[in-house]
RNA sequence: GCCCAGAUGGCGGAAUUGGUAGACGCGCACGACUCAAACUCGUGUUCCUUUGGAGUGCGGGUUCGAUUCCCGCUCUGGGCACCA
């Protein structure tokens, strides 16, 4: 029978629309499976090969899962606010609505090629009302919430308010970015609209500050910390600066330690839980309070060392700080004023680049130790971050690397307080003769004491702004009524994105959202004009996909009880402090608020790698229009010049004809030799359209098939890695799918041979473990050995041939439901459920042993299964191949590992 | 600089708890079929100075036995980058 992939992909995909087959049940009384992909932003370039490799992954998971008797939701999306849409947008004129959806079709068409069984049932994208509703939703939720430390999460504003007008700000616990003001019971009552409004913004969720965000002039918006890249914007490469602004955020900052401590129960790949460890950035210390001389305040500063308090012999505050105006003298006014200027002219990427150079200015001030009364300067320098801890710092040169640089260039002292041989205190008043770590424990009791401080930890992870001044995003549901902000009512959404001139800036430099000229509310109030960020909608799809068409609610409470967490979640580590971070965050806050039944999202997460392109070449000497082939280019001036892969044959030579015509500007062009073979270099790069080394899926399937598309990208290696691709390599596996149809043909009605069984059994075994740990291309190995086996059966039994089809069908659905209908014809495969697998199958009545000498392998012996040590050893003892390997030698030991191996240690 | 992951033939990669290193596939070589090419099929394919020896990035160690465990390096990829 032959194999036709061209004649049976369409129709099985056409089948399988038609059935409905892949829509996830609700209500039902199987068990649930949910099977997740990272949903894409559909660009306008399409899907390349390296695209779907994780989408085939989740597909082979879910599709196994529905043969296990499993309910399974395996649904998709996509991400459709965007940047690149609305930056084509700015150039073009073209509403971005109109590109999303015409770049969206092109990827539904593109996936639905390749046989993924989504269940496209909610047809769910970001931009559209339905959904963004419920996002603005959330927002609102949060803009009504605070968080309580006494509970220990997020509440209503209401139980906030009820606290303040009963007993003010008096017993208080909550998360806030500074210190509040107390406040009386009666002061709040006295509060009007705008002052209460200001003091609530101390603690709501979602918040308004004025702050230094990364400003990026060029997309004419802010950027989070994660989209900033090298000091660059992370879409487009633009530089990025410091800036403040009255800015939208989110205080993430108050789940810094749940969202540490959550880590701690999910599957997901070691390295991507250390790198939220790192962005969240936990460190224990103490904070304290320094008296400055001639001034009423303290200066609250931030140490992870205070057992080195008795080094300190200077301060440093960031020259952003708050104090640092009036605690300057008259003598040093200009020298700080200019040394501000200075480095708030610095970019964050100029800073970086140069983070040797040692910078700053004295205030004139004096702080005043604590224990000593020593005078310690106090300077201003820019490697004092402003958002860091308190945004000073006490200097202990001796034992910090920065403050030591700074103290050997401005010659301030330098003092220890450890002794390096033995790692004790010394100099150090009652911290004498304590190691660092009873001292750190004894000065921070101390300061406890005295009042100057207390333990404190501090976290590197800071709010989120929350605002972009751009177009295609969320409008943000709040108006303002005399500046104050004010959120719309729930029943007033969705806020729909309004209709603009003009995707760009105001005059006056507002965003784009302005331009709307009715952009006010039912009572004339004027609305926000900022969007929310990509990652806004992105935080809780998850949850929609559950019960994507409801619109009482984003998912009903039954829907989200049955599907409940992620059961596995596949998508890039690039996420990993963006996406997956928000989303934990959104996830434990709609927990606190009782709105979801769990706060993570992801239970089991895998990464999947890069398929890299592998680029061509081609040799052009210096200054010339000549073309060389790889082996003329040796010792020659040469540029390497890139070849659009299609140009070339499985050679890796150029189609010259082709390759003048791709060059229009190079019609000229000479080749050496000059009838060819020009032969490129080839080298593995990024796959991406500017390296000319893009495999397109489509042109795949035309050719070779989906099945073969699926089957190859397993093939190629383990999912979480990074590999290569080379078409080449794909005959391997369409011969395989040759060779299955082949099998086909000796497929008879009768009792299949122990042997054949013993083959089916052994794959089944195989495939199952493979599959429960996502090692997938161990599993198609396993089916091609499976069916060379086979192959060189006279025949083949039918019912080994369906259990067969139903193994495969997760990998090659297309074949397998070809095969499963000719020699069933009953319904679909796709629900038929798995084979049986039967242990005793794997048994051997016979096991060969490698016989070892000395650790070396010199023969093989087949031994009955039942042998016990004793009799094996005798036999191999007996054997007369042994004779001439023991020779002279002395047989110390002989070690039988059953089932395994034999080893005869000779002297 | 710090943290994490990795390194196995010409290439992608395989190897349960330490137990025949190189499964499976590509590529290559030879052969069959063919006027010929493609397809298909078969055989071989880690290296070397081949009755044998060496070999899983490098150098040591533990063990009867190490790709696997331990110690010290090198290189590659990713993350963080003045975080007090």
């Amino acid at each position: 029978m032959e194999y036709r992939p061209s004649d049976i992909e369409p129709k099985w995909q056409a089948h399988w629309r038609e059935q409905s087959i892949y829509a996830a049940k609700f209500p039902s009384d199987k068990p649930k499976y949910y099977v997740l992909d990272m949903f894409p932003y559909p660009s306008g370039a399409g899907l390349h090969v390296g695209h779907p490799l994780g989408y085939i992954a989740s597909d082979i998971v879910a599709r196994y899962k529905r043969h296990k008797g499993f309910n399974v939701l395996h649904p998709m999306g996509f991400d459709a606010f965007g940047l690149p849409a609305e930056q084509y947008a700015i150039q073009t004129g073209q509403h971005p609505a109109s590109t999303t959806e015409a770049n969206i079709d092109r990827y539904i068409k593109q996936l639905n090629r390749i046989g993924f069984s989504f269940d496209w049932a909610g047809d769910m994208r970001t931009c559209e009302p339905d959904y963004y509703r419920w996002t603005q939703w959330i927002f609102l939720e949060l803009f009504d919430s605070w968080y309580n430390l006494s509970s220990g999460k997020a509440e209503p504003i209401s139980s906030l308010t009820d606290h303040l007008s009963t007993q003010g700000s008096e017993g208080l616990k909550a998360h806030v970015t500074d210190h509040i003001q107390p406040c009386s019971a009666s002061q709040w009552a006295a509060f009007s609209p705008k002052e209460s409004e200001a003091y609530l913004q101390q603690f709501r969720l979602a918040y308004r500050s004025e702050s230094t965000v990364n400003w990026c002039p060029k997309l004419g918006t802010v950027l989070a910390n994660d989209e900033v890249v090298n000091g660059l914007s992370e879409r487009g490469g633009f530089p990025v600066m410091q800036k403040p602004m009255l800015q939208w955020s989110l205080r993430i900052s108050a789940y810094a330690q749940r969202l540490l401590d959550g880590l701690e129960g999910l599957d997901w790949s070691h390295s991507i839980k250390e790198t939220q460890r790192h962005w969240i950035g936990r460190s224990e210390g103490a904070s304290m309070g320094f008296d400055i001389e001639g001034h009423p305040q303290q200066l609250a500063i931030f140490t992870t060392r205070p057992d080195t308090l008795f080094g300190v012999s200077f301060m440093v505050l960031a020259p952003e700080h708050s104090l640092v105006k009036s605690l300057t003298t008259a003598a040093e006014r200009s020298a700080v004023d200019a040394y501000i200027d200075q480095a708030s002219k610095r970019s964050e990427r100029e800073r970086m680049m140069d983070n040797k150079s040692v910078s700053g200015a004295f205030t004139g001030a004096y702080a005043i130790h604590p224990f000593t009364k020593e005078k310690l300067p106090i300077w201003i320098s820019d490697y004092v971050l402003a958002s860091y801890g308190s945004g000073a710092i006490m200097a202990v040169p001796a034992h910090d690397e920065r403050d030591h640089a700074f103290a050997s260039f401005f010659k301030l002292p330098i003092r220890q307080v450890i002794d390096p041989d033995r790692s004790i205190m010394v100099e150090s008043d009652f911290l004498n003769g304590l190691t660092v770590e009873d001292a750190i424990k004894a000065s921070i009791d101390r300061i406890a004491k005295d009042q100057r401080g207390d333990r404190k930890v501090q976290y590197r992870l800071r709010d989120a702004v929350f605002g972009r001044q751009r177009y295609w995003g969320e409008p943000i549901p709040v108006v303002y009524r005399d500046g104050v902000p004010e959120a719309l009512s729930t029943e007033e959404l969705p806020l729909v994105l309004p209709a603009v001139d003009a995707y760009l800036p105001t005059e006056s430099g507002e965003p784009p959202l302005a331009r709307a000229s009715d952009w006010t509310s039912a009572e004339g109030l004027p609305i926000e004009t900022s969007t929310m960020p990509g990652w806004a909608a992105s935080s809780w799809y998850f949850l929609r996909y559950m019960d994507p068409n409801n619109d009482k609610t984003f998912a009903a409470k039954e829907a989200m009880d049955y599907w409940g967490q992620v059961d596995l979640y596949v998508g890039g580590s690039e996420h990993a402090t963006g996406h997956l971070l928000y989303a934990r965050f959104f996830g434990h806050f709609l927990n606190d608020r009782q709105h979801i039944p769990f706060p993570e999202p992801f239970k089991h997460m895998v990464n999947q790698g890069m398929i890299q392109g592998i680029s061509g070449f081609v040799h052009r000497e210096e200054g010339s229009n000549i073309y060389l082939s790889k082996a003329l280019a040796k010792g020659r001036k040469t540029q390497k010049i890139h070849v659009d892969i299609s140009l070339l044959d499985k050679h890796d030579a150029i189609d010259l004809d082709r390759f003048r015509a791709w060059l229009p500007d190079h019609a000229d062009v000479v080749f050496e030799p000059a009838n060819g073979p020009i032969i490129v270099e080839r080298e593995v790069e990024k796959m991406s359209k500017s390296k000319y080394n893009v495999v397109n899926p489509d042109h795949i399937i035309d050719e070779h098939g989906a099945d073969a598309l699926r089957l190859f990208e397993m093939f190629l290696g383990p999912i979480q890695q990074s590999k290569p691709w080379d078409t080449k390599g794909l005959s391997g596996v369409t011969s395989f799918l040759r060779k299955v149809m082949r099998l086909m043909d000796r497929v008879e009605d009768i009792e299949g041979s122990k042997d054949e069984q013993r083959v089916l059994h052994v794959l089944m075994d195989k495939v199952e473990r493979d599959i429960e740990s996502l090692s997938l291309n161990t599993s198609v190995s396993a089916m091609m050995i499976a069916v060379n086996q086979w192959s060189e059966m006279p025949k083949l039994s039918k019912a080994s041939m369906k259990d067969f089809a139903i193994i495969l069908s997760p990998f090659a659905p297309h074949v397998a439901e070809e095969i499963w209908q000719l020699l069933d014809g009953s319904e679909s495969i796709t629900l038929v459920p798995y084979p049986k697998l039967n242990k005793a199958m794997l048994v051997n009545d016979e096991i060969t042993y490698p016989v070892q000498f000395n650790g070396k392998t010199r023969f093989m012996l087949t031994v009955a299964a039942s042998a016990d040590k004793a009799a094996i050893e005798a036999m191999v003892m007996a054997d007369e191949r042994s004779v001439k390997y023991v020779a002279d030698k002395t047989v110390r030991k002989v070690i039988v590992v059953s089932q395994r191996i034999v080893n005869v240690v000779l002297s």
